[in-house]
DNA sequence: CGCGGAATTGAAAATACTCAAAATTAGTGG
DNA sequence: CCACTAATTTTGAGTATTTTCAATTCCGCG
């Protein structure tokens, strides 16, 4: 509802960003992505590609695409044309099963690709939304599949991209499917900052970008439980936090109760 | 232990088993397969391939192996060199953690593909071993990559498959993340029939592969729960089961509680 | 016929959930 | 900018589903 109000507040924001293309004049609405000045293109799917091969890369994506907080990239049931890689911001995926009751089944952050399960069934079999403003590259997949013959090691890189995102389901599976509540929440801080780190951030200083509701469902567990477990941490020292600032003050031993090595004390 | 009992009857059992390779000779004991003639070849990589095209799918396929039950087809750890499709009999893949528990991260029957989590690391990430004498083609991957420049319906069906592993995977952590016991079993069964179905066999009666442990495991319940669901099953007439032997007597019902929409007592 | 692994069943315990209320934070309008 | 309202989060108490532990039973196999 108050959506609308969010949309305009971010448009005004986005005059204040600097562009960064800079090869070409840019078409205005539609602007035009250039991975070469990308600072996530040694994430995301360029990675490796030589300057010739990412100009060509660059040749066939679409525009971006800028999200405000809430909306939807694309929602279950739309037909597939598109990849998504995120540029800046935060974004979830859910599944809604026949009863109505949604499952997360990831968060995704700069450089990571968004809509990789469309491919097989030319519709979009989640819903994908923005958890803060935020902005993606649009991929035309058709494009993309064209130029997969003319660039073997964009290629290569892709198929790596979907295996990585086959290993992180598993590892999700693992973790719902056999570790209890404080121990799929560390998994999951520990998680998190390794991400960021990836990405040059802190990985002991972070904003939590979704709700406790969001996080609770992602990790299979009730806002109850996750807020205990918040509050838990906080006790063992495990963690500050201050609204969604989290602050990771014992990594190691977070890290030893994400890998089962050492647990903690029971909900109390 | 008496794995090698049952390898020797079954390597003897082979040899009376008709080869289908007819366009060359056969090197003995490496089998070559051939695609056009298996029987799986409109459910596997081959599907919707111009004969033309299947040929050289053909020409760089490995040589089967067959595999005794309890055999690894391959280690979490071990090189990455050949993706494998299953020929007939059935596999289970899974995880290990840290502290060495395991999650059966998948069941894999006729025409399905193993392998794709280990293209990113360029090592196996999960152990896949044969839950029954079974045969797999051997499909080097290297090899896969060069044809795909050739035959682009083939790359965009090797897209389709990964994909489809990633939203098989997303309805599995739908299912460990928000359904109770019951369900997870209902959606089970249906998903095993739904498979049977999809080759031809029985949708209402089949063998479980698989033991109570492996079905518990993979639905992150304990091997007692999987129990006392199969007997509460059985006590509402929707199954009838012996050994393994399942019968659906309520695939209608079943699919309801598979969906959500209809559910039954508690444990009791 | 007896051994051993797999499966079933029962009783007790524990983890996480539900329901409910209070506290905090974010958003909205004056 | 502040105050008010709505939404989110925290905390508590009681409950329920599933697990754990233990004892049988069933079956395949030697």
């Amino acid at each position: 509802m108050d959506i609308h109000t969010d949309a305009h507040s971010f448009s005004q924001m986005i005059q204040a960003i600097p562009l960064l293309n800079d090869d070409k004049p840019v078409s205005i609405p539609a602007l035009k992505a250039s991975c070469a000045a990308c600072s996530m293109h040694q994430l995301c799917l360029p990675m490796g590609l030589a300057d010739a091969d990412i100009d060509r890369l660059d040749k066939i994506i679409g525009r971006r695409r800028r999200l405000a907080k809430d909306d939807a990239l694309y929602r279950a049931g739309e037909p597939f044309r598109n990849l998504y890689a995120v540029r800046f911001g935060h974004f979830k995926t859910y599944q809604v099963n026949a009863a109505g009751e949604a499952q997360i089944t990831g968060f995704q952050m700069a450089g990571e690709l968004l809509g990789m399960d469309a491919i097989s069934g030319d519709r979009y079999r989640c819903d994908a939304v923005a958890l803060e403003d935020s902005e993606v590259c649009e991929i035309p997949f058709g494009n993309l599949e064209e130029l997969f013959g003319q660039v073997p090691t964009l290629l290569r890189h892709f198929h790596r991209i979907m295996s990585s995102e086959i290993t992180r389901e598993q590892n999700v599976m693992l973790l719902l499917g056999n570790m209890r509540a404080e121990q799929r929440f560390a998994v999951f801080l520990v998680n998190k900052s390794a991400r960021y780190a990836a990405r040059g951030y802190s990985p002991t200083s972070f904003q939590l970008r979704m709700s406790r509701e969001d996080i609770g469902n992602y990790l299979g567990l009730t806002i109850e439980s996750v807020s205990r477990l918040l509050s838990r941490f906080k006790k063992m020292g495990l963690v500050a936090i201050d609204k969604r600032e989290v602050t990771l003050l014992d990594l190691v031993r977070l890290k030893a109760m994400a890998a089962g090595t050492e647990q903690c004390s029971p909900m109390a």
